[in-house]
DNA sequence: TATACGTGGCA
DNA sequence: TTGCCAAGTAT
């Protein structure tokens, strides 16, 4: 960092004090209320976190209610955010808190992140804005915004950028409200200095950032480079009973892990979809009968491209629901459980509820 | 260290 | 349409 920590922390609380936005959990300085905001706003946008944790405000407002309340209950509330792994953490690390700690949660950095779903940056977000501890907490936006104001100190060295990034952030939090430098850092990455067009002409650090003076903010944050998505076909069931619905929930861990779907396998390499759906209705103990063609759906993962060739089928017996984890549900079950997006849509199209009625806020 | 892990908005 | 990116964490 070229300019003094000093004059660049005093620029940028001057902006933030006068450019913050009002997100919800900035009226509070409560660690379970911001703990929770944090966690809501992992690789999510705050705009798009701040609708669920209003929702999670309303239904828990205490950790103690967070922790005596049934999991799918929470996953239900998290349904359309994605990374259903963060609402389990988040679970877990309520009953840990009541279970072994009386309901007291942490208070410094290092015990924040003992806690499950807690990293490096969830527990400085906290630890610097409910307690005032300095310490950095680093999301895409810093990293951004450090990046490319030290542009000139990292080179095309990932691993310095780093090191740099860490030394410029721990530079800033050091002095005065640790927890509004951590939040100017994200915000002023959130509204001026921006991915693809940044606001340089508005940015109040815009004289000593290094690059914005050899105009290499295209060129900042170095990124890893990308990894192919490949592609997996998928054959799902939407077998009605009855004016049911067969319903199956995935296993716990693992991706969607504890969400509700339709019956969904992955086809094998060069099976046909519509044999993958057989070998399917015959694995959830159906009768063996006509699947006719439904739609053909895409859905982009983080890490792969799925297509979803769906299947539609009436039974006469329901066979298979005997299993906690495969219920036969009526429509009206159907909109209570957390289901995947894919579910949802499908859900949607096929006339299960009304039109409009959208779970996800925003 | 590299990879798994969702979804929606945006250019 | 496609890829990037978002107040990251765990393994």
């Amino acid at each position: 960092m070229k300019a003094t920590p000093v004059t660049v922390r005093r620029r940028l609380l001057e902006w933030f004090d006068g450019h913050r936005r009002a997100l919800p959990w900035r009226q509070t300085t409560d660690p379970y209320r911001l703990w929770v905001a944090e966690t809501l706003a992992q690789q999510t946008q705050a705009v798009r976190a701040a609708a669920y944790y209003l929702r999670f405000m309303a239904c828990f407002p205490t950790v103690a209610d967070l922790a005596a309340a049934d999991l799918n209950t929470v996953l239900k509330l998290w349904e359309g955010l994605g990374y259903y792994q963060r609402a389990r953490r988040l679970h877990r690390a309520a009953q840990e808190i009541c279970a072994l700690r009386q309901g007291q949660l942490p208070a410094t950095f290092a015990e924040w992140r003992t806690l499950p779903g807690v990293g490096d940056y969830t527990a400085a977000a906290v630890a610097s804005m409910a307690f005032g501890e300095p310490v950095a907490a680093i999301d895409g936006n810093v990293r951004r915004v450090l990046a490319r104001f030290c542009a000139t100190d990292i080179g095309d060295d990932l691993a310095r950028q780093a090191a740099v990034v860490q030394a410029a952030a721990q530079a800033l939090v050091g002095g005065a409200r640790p927890g509004d430098v951590n939040q100017a850092l994200m915000e002023l990455g959130a509204m001026v200095c921006r991915p693809r067009t940044p606001r340089c002409a508005t940015c109040p650090l815009a004289a000593d950032c290094m690059a914005q003076r050899y105009k290499l903010t295209a060129h900042y944050p170095l990124r890893p480079p990308r990894r192919i998505r490949p592609t997996r076909m998928f054959a799902c069931l939407l077998v009605t009973w009855q004016g049911r619905y067969l319903v199956v929930r995935r296993h716990q861990t693992g991706l969607l892990g504890g969400l509700w779907e339709f019956p969904t396998f992955p086809c094998r390499e060069g099976e046909l979809p519509a044999e993958t759906a057989a070998s399917g209705r015959h694995r959830l103990g159906l009768p063996p009968g006509p699947s006719t063609p439904g739609p053909v759906l895409a859905h982009n993962f983080t890490h792969f491209r799925q297509i979803l060739h769906v299947f539609l089928a009436t039974v006469e017996t329901p066979g298979a629901a005997t299993d906690a984890e495969v219920r036969w549900v009526t429509p009206d079950e159907l909109d209570a459980l957390p289901l995947t997006r894919l579910a949802r849509r499908l859900a949607q199209s096929v006339g299960t509820k009304p039109a409009g009625v959208e779970t996800a806020p925003g």
